[in-house]
RNA sequence: GUGGGUGUAGCUCAGCUGGUAGAGCGCGGGAUUGUGAUUCCCGAUGUCAUGGGUUCAAGCCCCAUCACUCACCCCA
């Protein structure tokens, strides 16, 4: 490489949508996949990992038309077909279809991982971004559906979020009341779901307006749009139009079920049943729902934990018809939210305390105090550059350490050490064998 | 996939109707003895995204490419 030529230079970029997680926010994000995970666990949850490559076949198809132009597909070198995950829930349907003789059912797995979608990325939306999913497999209960809720409602409270709302339909109900309207035609039915789930966002008569650009006459298009109108939402009144229109009603009994349990685990405030709810992933069949925040300052953040009941997926891959139901959660929508609503602690990975080497003499005696600051489980970093111990306490306060420790001549004979609370200037000189009590007893302050 | 916007020092940006670039922050050094974050002084840095074109002359005009960004679609 040594040479007089100016060298060309690579392109020190990542790729669209991709990007990296600098240390200032790899913090924050670590304790928060701690945290999630750790609440994944209390409520039984067991880890599982799968490759980010699938075969193309696993996962084409099983997302919908619009969800199979996302996914990254191409060739590797023995030519096979392959694709990046496109989420988390398709890879576990194959992995209990592959391991079925080794899983007990019910399985509950959780998975915190990346997957990749070939979108446009825009803000706070990436081509490949981190998802936290957790799923219970082999059971199809109202129990079920209520636990993973309670799980994904206990994450959030985990996390310190407190205006969380979690929004409860039934496929079965949202196609009820659109079929109740008179619109019987699949293609049209989906072309009515789209169009209401803009409900929130849009005024009535432009979703009308949208819905009648399906083919749906005038007429029948408000009466779609009245059977989700405020005043329309309640699960009696929803109930009373099923009836009338005999449409069956298991899909309206399941949610009551579901909604008395969650109600009963004490997260009554944190529930909503509400019929807008629209997923569009194919694979849903029971329960979907999402979570949004309440609080003003995230309204534009959108849908943070969101997931449903999928029935079918499994049987894709093994004769055995298998039900399942999940969760998932975004996990930098939610970082994003909770940075926005000043959640995030900043110190959780920050050094705590900040050996300073006041010369190559005091090395052996730094190096000997860092350890004894690590051994009592302190995060201790050991001064590397040098310099003036103006330079070295720069240094340590820009790494935002809570305590300095310096050890000059007259210390290192005595055996003592300064320990110096950077926030206020305080310092004391301790014994080095009390250093990392008298530390510790700082920090916990 | 469709339609807008932006791209100037490490960061945030200024640069009037075209005449070969500035600020703040940050960074480096200093303000006598072994003490930071505050204050004061000094200093460095840019092929003005890239490649073409118009012009006596382009950061500023035109075209293309790339990147970023906003809205729609869809979604985490």
């Amino acid at each position: 490489m040594a040479t007089d030529q100016p060298q060309k230079l690579f392109k020190a970029q990542t790729l669209k949508g991709f990007r990296d997680y600098m240390p200032e926010l790899m913090a924050p994000r670590q304790a928060m996949i701690r945290l999630i995970e750790a609440t994944f666990e209390r409520h039984g949850f067991q880890p599982l990992q799968t490759p980010a490559l699938e075969y193309l076949e696993t996962l084409a198809g099983k997302y919908g038309e619009e969800g199979d132009k996302l996914l990254y597909r191409f060739q590797d070198h023995g030519e096979r077909h392959v694709a990046l995950r496109y989420d988390l829930t398709v890879p576990l349907a194959r992995v209990v279809a592959e391991h079925r003789n080794e899983i007990q059912l019910p399985f509950r797995r959780y998975q915190v991982a990346p997957v990749w979608r070939a979108d446009k990325p825009q803000r706070g939306r990436f081509r490949e971004f981190f998802q936290c999913d957790a799923d219970i497999v082999g059971v199809n209960s109202a129990i079920a559906d209520a636990e993973t809720l309670i799980t994904g409602l206990s994450v959030l409270q985990t996390l310190g979020i407190d205006g969380a709302v979690l929004h409860l339909n039934h496929r079965d109900v949202l196609f009820g009341l659109i079929a109740a309207a008179g619109v019987t035609e699949k293609a049209q039915q989906i072309a009515c779901i789209r169009a209401i789930d803009k409900l929130d966002k849009i005024p009535a008569a432009a979703v009308q307006t949208e819905i009648e650009t399906a083919g749906i006459d005038a007429e029948t298009a408000e009466r779609v749009v009245g059977q989700f109108l405020h005043g329309a939402m309640t699960i009696e009144s929803v109930a009373d139009r099923l009836s009338a229109a005999s449409v069956d009603t298991a899909g309206l009994d399941r949610l009551r079920e579901v909604l008395a349990l969650v109600r009963a685990a004490g997260l009554s405030e944190r529930i909503r049943f509400d019929p807008t709810i629209a997923r569009g992933l194919d694979y849903y069949t029971g329960i979907i729902y999402e979570t949004r925040l309440t609080d003003p300052r995230v309204k534009g953040i959108g849908a943070v934990m969101s997931g449903g009941r999928y029935d079918g997926l499994i049987g894709l891959f093994t004769k055995e018809a298998i039900p399942a139901v999940g969760i998932s959660l975004g996990l930098d929508r939610l970082l994003a939210a909770m940075q926005e609503l000043e959640l995030v602690s900043k110190d959780s990975h920050a050094v705590q305390v900040y050996v300073t080497v006041f010369s190559e003499a005091q090395a052996v005696t730094a190096i000997q105090l860092a350890g004894l600051l690590r051994q009592a489980g302190l995060r201790a970093e050991l001064d590397l550059a040098g310099g003036k111990l103006g330079k070295q306490l720069e240094r340590a306060s820009k790494r935002g350490a809570r305590l300095a420790v310096m050890v000059g001549p007259d210390e290192a004979t005595a055996g003592t050490a300064v320990l110096k609370d950077l926030r206020d200037g305080a310092q004391q000189t301790v014994s080095q064998a009390d250093l990392a009590s008298t530390a510790g007893a700082l920090l916990a302050v």
